[in-house]
DNA sequence: TTTGATTTTGAGCGATCGCTCAAGTTAAAA
DNA sequence: TTTTAACTTGAGCGATCGCTCAAAATCAAA
């Protein structure tokens, strides 16, 4: 052997992971990285091979966080629409003020990486639809504990949902509409509820 | 006097403001710039003073050009909610291959610039509150023709349709999903109708 | 200890960035 | 035709970009 690594991994990534969250991947520069990881440049390409590499790490990082907020709440509440709804008023309400951007960073990365052949974007895309499948799996348990009816499918909750969340999170990416956002989400459920 | 600009300042800003459209501010080098708009440095310096300028008038022109998609269908158009879901039907599916992104110009310019004190921060937000006050007075004359119940007000529509079309084209920014775009824009609006 | 494989460091490379400005070109006014 | 103010050109500036690599530091094994 000789020397050991003297980071922790998944801390690194996680630090990547929000300023890459904030700036996008083009505005962040490797400076800014070495800075919030605490790492020089050496190493940071011993260990990710390029800031590419580091960004991939990182999305994929942010992909779990997002799952795991579910999680947690499919733990502590008593119905899978109730522990969505609160995951939903969560990101767009409560989280608002220490977290590093309004707008999921899986769509940001969607939107930034406009060449379709890029590893980035493809990332991106294969992420939301792990997403979307994961939604689909926690919609289809949905219908059969009765809390939604099977009049639509469980993709389609799944879609409605992803296209809901990904709009008030759009439109809540701007100043003084924060009273709005308990009434739409809760708009949102009903509406769905009533698919 | 002595000379007169060379270039169509329109047509040089609808070019820049297509290459900004489909690559972002920071993406986009002002050599990029040169090429698409046939103009060197100094031109360009001289006509907009910055990278900048130039991007804050080709967002200008793109919301214009928004508007004026929903202007023209409201003349070919019978009634206000048969333009707004052509106009909705245009943009995530006729024009998909002559675009330069599935994205709002503006919803993506609200994304990249992180620093709310920016000015092209705030710029994309004035353009997106200058939307949708277009939107609530078409919901008002809809309403108004009884092509919409009275339940919600205009402005509540204006925010749901935002809240729709965003999360639609922001879903639509990925493959192999073209089929499922006509019957959920035809869900937006049935869903809108019941409102 | 000493050794030596491994990791960390940071100066700095070549490329590209946004942008400037002196020189050349143009055309209305004299 | 000459003058002259306005416009266009493009070489290239200083700054910053992503990234490399030789040297220094580190620590398990000998």
């Amino acid at each position: 052997m000789a020397n050991k690594v003297k980071f922790e991994r998944e801390q690194v990534v996680y630090a990547a992971s929000q300023l890459f969250w904030e700036k996008g991947f083009h505005a962040t520069s490797t400076r800014d990285l070495q800075d919030a990881i605490n790492m020089r440049p050496g190493s940071i390409y011993a260990a990710f091979g390029s800031k590419e590499g580091l960004y991939c790490e990182a999305i994929k990082n942010y992909a779990k966080q997002m799952q795991s907020l579910i999680d947690e709440r499919l733990v502590s509440c008593s119905s899978i629409l109730e522990a969505l709804q609160d995951f939903v008023e969560y990101v767009v309400i409560s989280s608002q003020s220490h977290t590093p951007s309004s707008i999921c960073m899986l769509v940001k990365a969607n939107n930034e990486f406009v060449d379709k052949d890029s590893y980035l974007y493809q990332i991106s895309v294969e992420l939301m639809i792990d997403f979307e499948h994961y939604l689909t799996e926690l919609f289809t348990n949905a219908i059969a504990n009765k809390e939604l009816s099977g009049n639509t499918s469980a993709i389609d909750y799944a879609r409605f949902f992803q296209i809901q969340f990904t709009g008030l999170r759009s439109y809540f990416n701007r100043p003084n509409v924060e009273k709005l956002a308990k009434p739409m989400i809760e708009n949102m459920f009903s509406l769905m509820k009533s698919l």
